[in-house]
RNA sequence: GGCGGCUUGGCCAAGUGGUAAGGCGACGGCCUGCAAAGCCGUUAUUCUCCGGUUCAAAUCCGGAAGCCGCCUCCA
């Protein structure tokens, strides 16, 4: 509200009430959504982490004009459309790897609590009915409109791009209730068979499961005027007491530096770039900028948050085969007891505690990385056998510390949720599928070269590698042997 | 017309008063038969420009330029 970071105390300690503004389900979610909802979901664990109580509450809206204008053009019913994309839209989440919320309430449960909160509206006086058409909200009535987008009424041209609805009072006054045409999905109401206004059905909701005061309150930040404004008003208007204490709008996904538009036809899918990149590459992107600024989807970032995360599982990886225990601490909390975190695990914090600055936090999983590996390097001449023995006992203290730290870390993110076994034998697969290249081959060519190194006939090991190479394949003399993968 | 935001090295990107994090790339080194990976070092005397405040500014104030978003459904 005050435009500027403040200090987070929740209205009631230890407790944190939530409420984000989810999808209005008429098509297929794309890649904004995907930042707007992971962003929230590292949020949402973060408090969790920071030991509150969350109430995390996200609605879908399942009734509105575009719903309808659907399965018009269709020929579906709107529930079905509806119900549709709410499953569309959970299985990229899922695969996304994002928490479900608490509650995700719908708007046409919600009817009964929706036409409450409009009557009592009408009743206050700050709302009133049209004969024969809306509900509207009257703005005038609330003093203090325009609060959150710093707008002000008077300078705002109503109506310069849209017809004024003249029934309105003041042109910026606001459907609460619409009458149904006929056909149209409609519950009856003081007001007529009809159904809810868009903004109406948060602050009802809100109301139904945070109460007439919250802590947190987000979306896109295309909401904040007019639908966060809007709901201001009337939640405001009706139990006059300020309805939200933290506002957090997240910022735009472009897309190779446009605004996704139709009439551009850049619309990414969240499905389409789930086919292209790994889940984990897909969050780590959309964490890596400040959640408030915009960001860019391009190839170039999404080739760089590829080598990231290979980075970060390649580390775990050789800490893995140098004897340091490594498992996902999402499929296997009961390991990491008895461990404790370490110095890393602190910045962390920090950079979390500072705005959710996942950007920094990023930065330091990086420093974590590099502080390991400089552990292994120092002691690589002993690796050959690749056995614990070759670590000294406080060294692989010291790494189980770094390790369980990085998983912590990647718990928040919602990354590092697989084994880096497990991650570099999928990106193998993967690679093999779509170059259509059989492993057995690659295997034999690596045997191959591997007796030609032994006898020392270095000019035709260095013809197989070169082979290799042009099938984007890197090869990786280990003390293990040589292991192989593919360049993306 | 109104409102809000952004401008940091070749690229991406942190940083709201104390003397420029991190990543990618590039170059040099260690390691390697040669590589790859990893590690070490170098890569912005400077943060769009111009003024001002201050002992001290990328960070605050004023002005200019460029870019972007919202004001209509939009994450």
């Amino acid at each position: 509200m005050t435009g500027k970071k403040d200090l987070f105390v929740p209205l009631e300690p230890g407790k944190v009430s939530m409420y984000v503004c989810g999808p209005t389900v008429y098509d297929t979610s794309h890649i904004g959504h995907a930042r707007s909802v992971v962003v929230f979901d590292v949020i949402f664990r973060w408090l969790r982490e920071s030991g509150y109580d969350v109430c995390y509450v996200r609605n879908f809206t399942d009734v509105d004009d575009k719903i309808i204008n659907r399965a018009n053009e269709t020929g579906k019913d709107p529930l079905e459309i509806s119900e549709k994309y709410i499953k569309e839209f959970h299985n990229e989440m899922d695969a996304l790897n994002v928490l479900r919320p608490t509650i995700e309430p719908k708007a046409t449960e919600h009817i009964s609590d929706i036409i409450q909160f409009i009557e009592m509206l009408i009743e206050k006086g700050r709302a009133y009915h049209v004969e024969g058409s809306d509900v509207f909200f009257s703005i005038d009535s609330f003093e203090g409109y325009g609060k959150l987008s710093h707008r002000n009424p008077d300078d705002m041209i109503a109506g310069a791009r849209i017809a004024v609805d003249q029934n309105k009072r003041n042109p910026m006054d606001f459907t609460l209730w619409k009458p149904a045409k006929p056909g149209e999905p409609a519950w009856e109401s003081p007001w007529g068979a009809g159904r809810p206004g868009w903004h109406i059905e948060c602050s009802a909701m809100s109301n139904r499961y945070l109460g007439q005061s919250f802590d947190i309150h987000g979306g896109g930040k295309d909401l904040i005027f007019p639908h966060h404004e809007n709901e201001i008003a009337q939640s405001e208007a009706l139990f006059g007491k300020q309805f939200v204490q933290y506002w957090i709008h997240n910022g735009f996904v472009d897309i190779n530096n446009e605004k996704m538009s139709k009439s551009l036809g850049n619309f990414t899918m969240i499905k389409d770039v789930l086919v292209r990149y790994h889940p984990e590459v897909i969050r780590l992107f959309l964490l890596s900028k400040h959640y408030r600024s915009p960001i860019d989807y391009n190839e170039n970032s999404m080739d760089e948050v590829i080598s990231t995360l290979d980075k970060i599982y390649g580390f775990l990886d050789r800490a893995n085969k140098a004897g340091v225990p490594v498992v996902s601490i999402t499929k296997n909390k009961a390991s990491f007891t008895g461990i404790s975190s370490g110095d890393s695990w602190a910045a962390f914090k920090d950079d979390m505690d500072d705005d959710f600055n996942s950007a920094r936090g990023i930065a330091t999983i990086f420093d974590t990385v590099k502080k390991g590996n400089k552990i292994l390097d120092a002691v690589r001449d002993y690796s050959e056998k690749s056995s614990v023995e070759s670590l000294s006992a406080e060294n692989i203290k010291v790494l189980e510390t770094i390790c369980f730290d990085l998983q912590k870390m990647g718990n928040i993110l919602g990354i590092l949720s697989q084994t880096p076994g497990e991650y570099f034998t999928g990106k193998k697969e993967a690679g093999l599928a779509d170059r259509a290249i059989d492993p057995k081959m690659v295997d034999q060519l690596v045997m191959e070269r591997t007796e030609a190194r032994k006898s020392r006939n270095f000019a035709k090991a260095d013809e197989i590698r070169a082979m290799l190479d042009s099938m984007n394949i890197i090869l990786e003399d280990g003390p293990g042997g040589t292991t192989w993968k593919f360049t993306h």
